[in-house]
DNA sequence: CCCGTGTTGTGATATTTTTTTCAAAATTTG
DNA sequence: CAAATTTTGAAAAAAATATCACAACACGGG
């Protein structure tokens, strides 16, 4: 058994189940840019990880070095050798996994999805679609598709928590009526439709258009025929090496827009996070996070 | 300009000139192995090169440094910068908006985080994680909680075209005896919980495992108490500037594992998929995609 | 609710590391 | 070739870093 193959990297992660709290927040700091930061003094590494000097000092004698500069020494070796190897420059995203895995290769491919979206996304557009979301005065419908209902229930999720007057309105079209017949001039509908483009979300759009609703589209790059009735239309692009589509970049997008209408929301959102808080407390649904 | 494009190495290779004799060994001395070497103490990097300590010091204030740990302090700098591969530096990635706005800053965050998150992920690990989803001998459930109980149903979705024979537990614990009562040793349960943790989970989880279940979990870098049950961990970084936490890296994950396992399976869900396009064909709920 | 166990941080102490001083060695120059 | 100049290294002084001992604290079990 030749421990040489195992990084100190690895070590910290095998280890991380017998470490305590602090320690295992440090850990975590040390792997988080790793491995510059342990190379530092460590009152440095300390104070980056808010730990106190000691639980250093502990943390590296349980994962079985002398003391610190032992444990550096062994950083400082593993650099050298990595420096040395020429698969240095190998450039993968899993880097325990060779370059055709499909962990790289599915990876690699979602973030060019992310680059190219993000690179045509209108920040102005986007931008005024969280402005419309944001205001209250105006009811807010949300609707998915078949499979971007689990996106359009994320959504709603959090919207829930940032804004009242709001409804998932879902996949199944008898209850539509219902929902429309509510629906004012002025409220806006977040439609999420991607291929394959569903008539059913066609139809939603076209009566919400009109009766004079506003419409913000989450679709893909090639646009669901939605668009036309869009105010709005943010496209994602959704190309991976895999039978099905991605929602990933879509939730990146979404999630951002999430965090921008909280951040205009802001002083409401507080409230309602912290009343929702007690409630989770009260419930004992939810340990407390340490 | 910026100097910042300057690494040390350079640094050093362009002042050579200006070194004296004990000096420029010193500097090719470091070069050598780049930067391990300058990482250590002084002391070491003296004797190594076969300089005085002096000379150290006098060399790394000729290159400009304050001192020593001045000059280590920024080759540590360099290799956390390094350290990003070159696509994850981008820094605007919604080229029409500041590298302020919150499409960047996020943006930024989350490749970091599908960064860091791939760093981690032990490849064999997660294949094994997929041959035991795959397996249709035995059963498949999949479970969420409050938030992620929409990335449990889109895994779902998924899974549902693949193989026979799965469930998706809903959160409301009532049910839970029933499907319980269902699982046999060797079942495999699909768990999505991070923070903050939910009791509910765990305790599914406890009795799940004490059935003889398999447990394959998904959580966050600070884990869920469910790992210690779990046979594979998958655990994703979630940071983001945001109140919430983004979910974006986990679908990254559970994409990537469909993709995995449609592919063990493929001649089957070949099948499934074709009977499936034409049922939807046949209701007519989606049209076809040109 | 208290006790005991285990964890964590503060401050003092010891060690290592870096800087400085200064004289010897090497190099240059007239 | 010798004097001036620069370079170099040994050793001491200064500064920083790491370790240790102990008290405060938190947590889980009785």
């Amino acid at each position: 058994m030749n421990e040489a193959t195992q990084t100190i990297s690895d070590r910290i992660q095998d280890k991380l189940d017998d470490l305590t709290r602090a320690e295992r927040q440090l850990a975590l700091s040390i792997l988080e840019n790793y491995p510059a930061s342990g190379l530092g003094p460590l009152t440095a590494l300390a104070k980056d990880a808010n730990v106190s000097v000691p639980t250093v000092a502990r943390m590296v004698q349980k994962l079985g070095y002398k003391g610190y500069p032992d444990f550096q020494s062994e950083l400082r070796e593993e650099l050298r050798a990595k420096a040395k190897s020429p698969i240095a420059k190998h450039d993968t995203w899993a880097g325990a996994a060779p370059s055709e895995h499909l962990l790289n290769r599915f990876t690699t491919a979602v973030i060019d999805n992310i680059r190219l979206t993000m690179g045509q996304i209108d920040p102005v557009k986007f931008d005024e679609a969280c402005g419309l979301i944001a205001d209250q005065s105006h009811h807010l419908f949300i609707i998915g598709g078949r499979v971007t209902h689990t996106l359009a229930e994320y959504f709603y999720l959090h919207m829930q928590v940032i804004r009242p007057n709001l409804t998932h309105v879902q996949s199944t079209s008898n209850t539509w009526p219902h929902y429309l017949l509510n629906a004012k001039k002025g409220d806006v509908f977040v439609i999420f439709d991607v291929r394959r483009y569903e008539n059913n979300t066609l139809k939603l759009a076209e009566m919400a258009h009109a009766r004079g609703a506003r419409i913000i589209l989450f679709t893909d790059q090639w646009r669901s025929p939605v668009h036309h009735l869009a105010e709005i239309s943010l496209s994602c692009r959704i190309i991976v090496p895999s039978a099905w589509d991605s929602a990933t970049t879509t939730m990146l997008l979404i999630e951002t827009m999430i965090s921008s209408v909280q951040n205009l929301n802001w002083s409401e959102t507080k409230e309602r996070m912290e009343t929702l808080e007690d409630m989770f407390d009260q419930t004992k649904l939810f340990r407390k996070f340490t």
